[in-house]
DNA sequence: CTTACTGCAAATATTTTGCATTTGG
DNA sequence: CCAAATGCAAAATATTTGCAGTAAG
């Protein structure tokens, strides 16, 4: 564990879900020479030894999270891009299903799942 | 209604969930001075008239698909990278939950599932 | 020492944009 | 003709890789 890589794994667990760019400004605010092949080789490596993950939320670029944090889903707001967790036992029925069903063992966690929030919903109404 | 947009829609329904490299390809099969900036901004375009719809099914390109053919949710695999696709109906229960608890509206298709496949379980299984 | 890690620069891959040219109404 | 669409080239974005220098055991 070098130091590059622990400033990666703190900026991944204070962040929450963070792209590989964000984890870059935060871990150059600590070390500055710190250089972006740096973070993906670390995340990449951090992800193998079971203690950070990656998600897709949207279209852009994946977000890392600390393995610790895990066991939800994420609900990405198309309109305003905000990202709501909960819990990924709400998922248990479909996955349940599809397994059933189709054989096919899902990860709920690993995408996000697309939509609009009750905020923007009703900021939709009253307009 | 260029030449060039009806080939980029035909493209796109004849291939079923295509990335936008894949439909250049195709494209030029009929026409071979298309430009990929064409593309995208067909795409675009035929997306806003609703004639076609994309997807995000794993870390790759997005893809692309005939408007009318939609309804389902799109179970990608891991491991070999197959498609299936399941009535989105099978996910009712968790999208009418989630709206109940926290207000958010879900579009599930918009998003693949990430998971294996029956065939990938089985193959671990037996090796 | 010597193996592994880092920084740097360049290469990839994907998508977007500016602009001159072409095309179709 | 005029407005819109296209092709082309370059920029922008995100990520990966080769390599030489550095550092830690």
């Amino acid at each position: 564990m070098t130091p590059q890589r622990r400033l990666v794994l703190d900026a991944v667990s204070s962040l929450g879900h963070a792209t590989p760019d964000e984890v870059l400004v935060r871990v150059r605010e600590q070390a500055s020479g710190v250089n972006a092949s740096t973070i993906y080789r670390s995340l990449e490596l951090l992800e193998e030894l079971g203690l950070v993950r990656h998600s897709h939320l949207g279209s852009g670029p994946s977000t890392w999270h600390a393995a610790s944090h895990s066991g939800h889903l994420h609900l990405v707001c198309r309109s305003c891009g905000s990202v709501t967790e909960v819990d990924v036992s709400l998922a248990a029925d479909l996955v349940g299903r599809l397994e059933r069903d189709t054989g096919f063992k899902s990860d709920m966690e690993h995408f996000g799942v697309q939509g609009t929030c009750a905020d923007c919903l009703a900021a939709a109404r009253d307009a």
